[in-house]
DNA sequence: AGCACAACGGCGGTAAGAATCCATTATTGA
DNA sequence: TCAATAATGGATTCTTACCGCCGTTGTGCT
């Protein structure tokens, strides 16, 4: 696997919302309901994405979340970011912590373009794609 | 992260094997000596990939552990799957069930194109690769 | 003001991965 | 045959990720 399911979690949480309530308010509750989503800890996680300005929160009757900016404005590289912090999609495909140092991995220069164009992937892929691939087939 | 660190312990170990013995035996006091590989756990690593048929093992005096084919003839993948078992490299971007249910998951087809070339990019690059970047590193 | 509601946050448990220790087995050399 | 050696395998500890419980805090409605 690519990510944490933790991330995974954070991402199927955010594209239930897209899809389900757009840019309007919605309840950890409903979101959860019919779907395999842990919703005690969808609950953590989301606070992990209110505190990254990704979601904004509101307590009490009438509560729930909200995406903080329009869907084509989150991308799932910064969905992972806030979930697994900054450079979550760094680091090599041996994962040497001497890729850091002056003599990076033997493998760095190979894996290089595969690393950029995953990274371009996920910074280019928003919550809007998600959204309208769910939307088109259910349609 | 892509692998575990499992198997970035077996790559590493094999790397090493690799560049260091090449087809000859070696034990594993002197593999792990002068680097961070923990000794006693790369051991339970190697026995994996002793059953996997990566490696081949004898024990008493003189003994060791022998890449049991040619460093061009064990790929990335191969490692990986013997560590972490067969489909390692399966699963989409999200991690969803779902992929492999008759509805695929929202972002299978914009990952596919990605997903095939990271597979090609493990499947063809072997420990030959990766001995002959080290040893021009320190060439 | 008071009540119901929903997010917030602390704590605790379970499970899997990571790592170590030690006894056992098999092999080589003297 | 005996001793040294090195892998093997079992058991155990430690850490982290994953997940749930429950009291607290803040909010809106009556």
């Amino acid at each position: 696997m690519f990510h944490s399911t933790t991330t995974q979690y954070a991402i199927r949480g955010l594209s239930e919302l897209a899809v389900r309530a757009g840019q309007e308010s919605m309840m950890l509750d409903q979101l959860t309901a019919g779907t395999d989503l842990p919703r005690e800890f969808l609950a953590k996680v989301f606070q992990q994405l209110v505190k990254a300005g990704i979601l904004t929160s509101s307590k009490g009757r009438g509560g729930g979340f909200t995406l903080a900016r329009p869907t084509h404005q989150i991308s799932l590289m910064q969905i992972a970011q806030a979930i697994e912090g900054p450079g979550a999609c760094d680091g090599c495909v041996l994962g040497l912590s001497e890729c850091a140092d002056p003599a990076p991995c033997p493998e760095h220069d190979l894996y290089k373009p595969i690393r950029q164009r995953l990274n371009d992937y996920l910074s280019t892929t928003t919550l809007a794609d998600l959204a309208a691939s769910v939307k088109c087939r259910k349609g």
